[in-house]
Formats: structure tokens, sequence, C-alpha cells
DNA sequence: TGTATTTCTTAATATAGATTAACAAATAAG
DNA sequence: CTTATTTGTTAATCTATATTAAGAAATACA
């Protein structure tokens, strides 16, 4: 999901075991509560989910210097939403704890926390759009807007929601009209 | 983009001002160089890009208690790729200093910063893929795929290329077809 | 090496959502 | 209040991409 800008210092630490994974390995499924992240030193990974209907949608390809890791379960400490496999045989650093944990050591102040947890639920909240945005009907996308932002619908005018949906008024107008019924 | 999860720490300094904007306002315009960030203490602000049509795309609604900032061009110090203005009239937290900048006072340490550079690169290439997904052809964007991911296409199977496109293998097949003329 | 499986291509058909247009309803402005 | 402007609805048509199907090419496997 990112490059490797700085990596080398989130990675310097002892704890940071480096692993050899064949490809074909799978390293984390939806579900999982043990959530860790990965750094790719060499080889390529993938994250993906696989929605109702057996269609996996990849959420990234991590070549060489790119790190993996479930954003959205880090977030609410939900199990994992996505797959994690391994596309060529890859040497990874595995990093253990949970994201929120490293920046919660005692060298943090508050405040970094806190920009932390707003970077983190940022982030999450992408995650959940991008996935969205590839898997789901307008309509879908529609019922979840109505769940993620409760009360913008009596707020903003009709063509703003499908703005951000990515449609145009006429469809939403049609998909208002269907719902109704 | 984020809900106000420990945002008070991180709002709590003296060189933070309370701004109080009428409906209609723009607070910032695709170009902008010097960025600043939007804590929504009461209102409703929005940020959007408006692609070569003419047309908006709404990238977030910022109701109370959430956060606006253009990370595209915090992250690599660019000009501002949003627009960002106010719904409603509103009681604003302007952040001055970029979000980097702050990370970087003397109470962070060098992972920390590391860290937070992590993050935000992760938001800004998901910023980007959000507002490829909304507004762009399924053409267009394995054309950035290409870019962005310059010899994935080596590596993996096609149908894996559209999985991340979010189409089918037969559509990225003609895409490739037709781009070979 | 030969066979089985997976991946890619091409083509016909189907469909979600876009575009265009015309009108109704709501909101803003004089 | 009255009119002008913006927003929302409905419907006809169009288009990008999905679905289905079948064969060819590539890859994995025995």
């Amino acid at each position: 999901m990112e490059n490797n800008s700085g990596v080398n210092s989130i990675l310097s630490k002892k704890d940071i075991q480096t692993k050899q994974v064949k490809k074909g390995t799978i390293l984390q499924i939806q579900g999982d509560t043990n959530i860790k992240s990965y750094y790719v030193k060499k080889g390529l990974l993938r994250s993906y989910t696989i929605d109702e209907k057996g269609k996996e949608h990849i959420f990234i390809f991590a070549p060489e210097g790119w790190i993996v890791s479930d954003m959205e379960s880090h977030s609410k400490g939900s199990p994992a939403q996505l797959f994690i496999d391994v596309l060529e045989d890859s040497e990874l650093k595995v990093i253990e704890k949970n994201i929120l944990d490293q920046t919660s050591s005692f060298t943090s102040t508050e405040q970094t926390k806190a920009h932390t947890l707003n970077l983190i639920n940022r982030i999450s909240t992408l995650q959940k759009r991008v996935l969205l945005l590839m898997s789901a009907s307008a309509k879908e996308r529609y019922q979840d807007f109505l769940i993620t932002y409760p009360n913008i619908i009596q707020r903003v005018p009709q063509k703003m929601v499908a703005s951000y949906l990515g449609i145009t008024p006429e469809a939403l107008s049609k998909i208002r009209g269907e719902m109704l019924k």
C-alpha cells in the first residue's frame, strides 16, 4: 500500500523477524484475529477480499519495499477483512504487534498517539470506500452511505450525494424510487 | 474523512485558531500551495475534485467532529488536488501547519516520524485510487496502473490486474487489444 | 514429455448506469 | 409575494462493461 519512505527506521527493532515464504502461502485469511503487518524485502504479495458471490477483489499489490496490512481491522480491533497471500517466493519482515501498539510505547506523546489514531481511521475509511467502489453496485453504495453518514442526506442536495457515490443525480433518483417500493 | 477520536489532544495547542465561516466560503482550491487542515467543530464541509469535463466528484463530507485535509498534497508537498468548501455556516479549527511539520517537532522520535510518513503515503495512494474509481474509465485506470506499478504486469496473471482495476478479465483483454492499435 | 488446468482472447448478448430532454418541485433572490 | 434559478423526477435512448460461451495459448503437473 505504500512505498518504503523511512521504513528502515520503523523496522530496525530486534523484535521483527525475517521470514522466507513460498509462492502460494496464505499469510492471513478473512476473519483472522491475530493481525500482523508484512514488509516485503523481496518478492510479491497481494491483499484482497472475496465477496458474497465468491469474486476476488485485489486491494493492493505489494512488491519489494512495500508494506501490507489490514488497516480496517487494526483500526477497529476487529477480525481481518482482507486475505493476504504470496504471489512470488518472498522474503518478508513480519511486524507482530499491531500498529497502534507500536505507537503506544513510552516514547510516544499523547498527541502523537491521537494523531496516529486519526491517520489510521482515515485509512480504514478509505480502504472500505475503495472496496465498495470496486465491488458494490450504486444501490449498495447508497445504502452504505446512509449508514456511514446518518443525517447528511437531509443536509445536502441529492446531486451531491450522487457526486459522492460516483453516479449521476438521475441514477440516484431512480435508485431511491426503487427503494421506496 | 475521519471521526474525532483523540482529536482534542491534537488540537489543544495555542497556535490553532477557531474561525467562523459562512456557507459558500471556499477554503481551498485546486492548485493552492499553502495547504491547511480543517477540524469541523460545527457545520459541514466537503472536499472534491473537478475533472477535465468540469464534473465534480465529492471525496468526503465532513460534518461535526471530522477533519478535512488534502493528504495527497501533504504527502508530496505538491499543490492541492482538492477543493474544500463550506456547505453550512460552520465553526472550524484551522490547522495551519501541514501534518508532517507537526510530527517533525522535537517531541517526535525518528521512528514516529517514519511511521507517520508511511501512513500519510498510504492515505495519499488511497485518495488517488478513490478519485480514479469514481471518475475514470477502465482504460484510464489501466493506464494509471501501468505507471503506478511499472513492472507488475509481467509478474502476475492478467486476471489479477483486472481484479485490481475492478473489471473482468474479458474487459481488460479488450482494452489491451484496443491499446495495441 | 504429454496431459490437465489455468489463463487469455474473441464474439454475441445482456444490463447497470450515462446521457439527453422535458417537466415538476423546491429554493433563492429581487 | 413573485419570478428566476436550482434541484429532483421520469422516460427514452445510448454506451461501457458484465455475462456467457467456446476455442487458443500458456502454464503446471503427473
